[in-house]
DNA sequence: TAAATCAACGAAAACGTTTTCGGAAATACT
DNA sequence: AGTATTTCCGAAAACGTTTTCGTTGATTTA
């Protein structure tokens, strides 16, 4: 079976090639007869055009690149429902890049894209980088970014976000409002935009109610699963624990849930919890969490949304500011 | 600042540019020395071939395909995982497809790889699909395809699966030897070669102790979650109702959960649960939920190590063959 | 010494599109 | 009738690689 590409086409129909192109392309240039002539043949042939003669020629790829710290992450996954729905509109093709929260692997990522192999960049940084300069270059030689989540303040670009300083705010008041004073905050590293405004957020909180903050009970975690667990385990069993936690990630709560079934600590009694989390199941776990859910799939829908609209007329510029969408504390029993 | 390719190397070191090419991809008619010169200069202007250009000319993308129903789902999630961990070595690049369990949605993303945009395909059928022509054209076509889990038995090819009838025979059994009689078996649709295992799989056990099948106990449930749902309600308010359900999907045990904290139903004592599952919270669900789990990360990466195998010497074909994997049951709470 | 081999490189074709430029035929306008 | 527009189409360049096929001068072999 031979391939059928435009010469082929051009050879069945007695026309030149750039014709065939142009009938293909809807060009006005082309009479409706030969259109409906070249149509006909190319479907029933079922004549799908070379992309990568396309993307060389046209210096565009019909491509995004989704680079993320992880997959196996409700909240990714959601963001990339989001994305996906929009692309799939647009008919683009989305690549997708795990950093696995690993510098040296963002930066061989963003490496790839250095020669059009995407036409545009939706991003969350994974939590080992510290350094911007290998997305600022990128950037600066014209490939479109634009942040969601885990945001590169430096970059000129738009940042999908979510108020997570309000939100933290809310739930550690939550937390206090329901007997709490000795609250612990269970935090990843201290270099993502996130972890800090969630942070501020506690530590505000915090403030407003007078409550001396004890610094035994910033627990900074890591990607390091076992370290964390232990780290959560010596605060638990500490002489000075906290009645309750909260935390800036899914994953830490689930690890303290994880300890306290371990140590028969009772959630809510002996402790309550609240964390960041997008988890489908957070209403059916024993007991049911209590969580700071953000709009995920909203989040990817308006990353993707304003990279079309740059990339759909590239005289729209991708404007410099946040764009902040609201996360919902869902009150469950893990706070009772 | 001007785009750097082979031209602009070849005008800066006053070589020619297939010089150029060929010292960059080691070729050995090429001195050392220029060889150095080369790679040198690449390296400081940090140069990058076009993607497109390479591919145009090899015919061949450096790119794999991944046509999944869903991705805000664990199984395929961590199946992503270990697909993109062998991708990354062999530095190829992977692109995903939701087909939204659609058999429309799956017939254009399946369009999309005829002319050459992907080297191979891995893939995961959609529940809608009950014609794999489709595949078996772009197969035919000489697109290599490997599938896992829910496999197109006609095309001759490798597939990825898991020993599904047996853990399905096993996961009933452990109902029936727990005391259960009266079990209900939850599914999705008939045309999914999983699915027909999984209830077959049921039916045996339930032969293998002389339990008599009662049809009214096996529901077909589909994607449309409210409909299932209310097909659940329907099942656990009957006159005659089970004592336990085994459901061959995830979500469809997270639905009975929901049903059963609406209608008040005790989970094991009025109900005992058991399902395919790669929830990563089953053990904090209340009751924690007995589980069969797939090996989800070593399907993606047996998928995708079968495909590279091809794509590494093309001389290999891919064997028409399953590969089993096994399943583990999680016996946990939701059965005691 | 002449012929043959060899190492190192260049010119140009090829991959399959898209797009620029131009040209012939048909139509419209003085 | 002659000129100006349209309308429709083709030739060829371009995108940036890779690869085929030479070519040159140096080295080895007969």
């Amino acid at each position: 079976m031979s391939k059928i590409d435009l010469k082929y086409l051009s050879k069945e129909l007695n026309l030149s090639v750039s014709t065939i192109s142009r009938a293909l392309r809807d060009d006005w240039e082309i009479s409706e007869k030969t259109k409906i002539r070249v149509r006909a043949l190319a479907e029933e042939l079922n004549y799908t055009p070379n992309p990568y003669a396309s993307s060389l020629r046209r210096q565009s790829s019909q491509t995004i690149a989704v680079v993320i710290p992880e997959i196996a992450n409700n909240f990714f996954t959601l963001v990339i429902n989001g994305i996906e729905s929009v692309a799939r509109e647009k008919n683009y093709h989305v690549l997708i890049y795990l950093s696995h929260e690993d510098y040296e692997r963002e930066l061989s990522i963003v490496n790839y894209f250095q020669n059009g192999r995407t036409d545009g960049i939706l991003m969350s940084v994974s939590v080992g980088t510290r350094d911007y300069t290998h997305l600022q270059e990128i950037h600066k030689n014209g490939m479109p970014i634009v942040f969601f989540d885990r945001v590169c303040p430096e970059i000129e670009t738009t940042r999908i976000i979510t108020d997570d300083f309000e939100s933290s705010f809310k739930a550690t008041e939550h937390l206090i409002k329901n007997g709490c004073r000795r609250i612990a905050c269970l935090s990843m590293t201290d270099h993502l935009s996130i972890e800090t405004k969630r942070k501020s957020g506690y530590l505000q909180a915090l403030a407003k109610y007078d409550i001396p903050l004890n610094p035994d009970w910033m627990i900074e975690c890591s990607n390091d699963d076992p370290l964390s667990i232990s780290k959560i385990r010596t605060l638990l069993t500490s002489p000075r624990k906290p009645c309750s936690i909260f935390a800036t990630v899914e994953k830490l709560a689930i690890h303290t849930y994880d300890v306290c079934k371990e140590l028969n600590i009772n959630i809510p009694k002996k402790l309550k919890v609240v964390t960041f989390s997008n988890l489908t199941t957070a209403d059916l776990l024993n007991p049911s969490l209590t969580t700071i859910t953000q709009p995920a799939f909203e989040i990817g829908k308006q990353a993707a949304t304003v990279l079309f609209k740059h990339l759909d007329k590239k005289r729209f510029a991708i404007p410099n500011e946040d764009i902040i969408l609201k996360s919902d504390l869902h009150i469950r029993n893990s706070t009772l």
